[in-house]
DNA sequence: ACCATATAGGACTAAAGTTGTCCTCTATAG
DNA sequence: CTATAGAGGACAACTTTAGTCCTATATGGT
């Protein structure tokens, strides 16, 4: 488990159909034609993304979407936060006062930086790393920031 | 969103609880006691940890719980899986050949990347660092290995 | 031997969240 | 002025999750 609703995978696999054709309007339903997704879903996802700003719409006839910024410039963490809301590992990280034992609760300061570190691998993959090749690309990413060598663990499920 | 299960949270927190009474023996009862979770979850949640082998069990009077190994032995991934099963973001990680497009898919072999390194974050964090000081022991505990430097991103939240 | 205590295991219910569909309204192109 | 396409929201079916309870088994103490 630990894992993404489907709504917000297909949201991710519509983000990268839009990626694969830059800054081209497509409709909604030219999106599903694509991914193999229902047509209604689609347009609920579209509309989301809308609403968050990572895709700007047109309406009318000829209407149709496509991503408000570089694909580069749009991370997976982007399109999660998007339609599920902030990344939150536990309750207790984004509900402020909400739990009981809060006060003599050690273990929430390392959620909150487990919680960082997963924000963190969401953030350092973007939408355009999606459709292009897979693999190296993360790996190569890394000269941008933290989070270094980290080869051969793939597939590795626990 | 993206979060734990409250279950899984609590599992937590019960190990950690464990953890902190070294390697004596506890009651369920006593378990809910301390950390304010009802006694019938906990009991459930301890049935889950035993049957994964991540905390031992001694029937009859005078019975109770422990943990199996030393609480820096058993991380938070650990937990986790006990509790909800592998960690898989998408379906298609887990499921073989479960995906219409698999074929097709660039998302898929990122999705595994993205998997491999929040399974990392969960690794790194052992029930006893839960329960001693938090935050620096993670940033500490780097020389161990992978994903560096991460030191002022906490609070970050999207 | 017997009783009190405590876990094992599983059945079951209620609540919550997720998915997917549909309907009405508004905007734009031709 | 009509056909097309998005905006926004209501909603029902379905799946998961959370929490409770009951019976069987094991152990320690009297
Ligand atoms: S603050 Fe909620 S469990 Fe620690
Ligand atoms: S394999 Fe399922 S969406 Fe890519």
């Amino acid at each position: 488990m630990l894992r993404l609703s489907k709504l917000t995978d297909y949201g991710i696999v519509v983000s990268a159909c839009l990626a694969r054709s830059a800054m081209e309007l497509l409709s909604a339903s030219e999106v599903a034609a694509r991914t193999g997704i229902a047509a209604p879903t689609v347009s609920k996802l579209l509309k989301g993304l809308g609403r968050s700003g990572l895709v700007v719409s047109e309406r009318g006839a000829k209407g149709g979407y496509r991503l408000s910024r570089a694909a580069e410039d749009i991370s997976i963490a982007d399109v999660v936060d998007a339609l599920e809301g902030p990344v939150a590992l536990t309750e207790c990280i984004s509900a402020a006062g909400h739990c009981e034992q809060e006060s003599h609760c050690d273990a929430r300061a390392n959620f909150e930086l487990i919680n960082a570190a997963i924000l963190d691998a969401l953030e350092r993959v973007s939408v355009a790393q999606m459709v292009e090749g897979p693999q190296r690309q993360y790996v190569d990413l890394d000269v941008t920031g933290s989070m270094g060598r980290r080869e051969g663990s793939m597939n590795e499920s626990v």
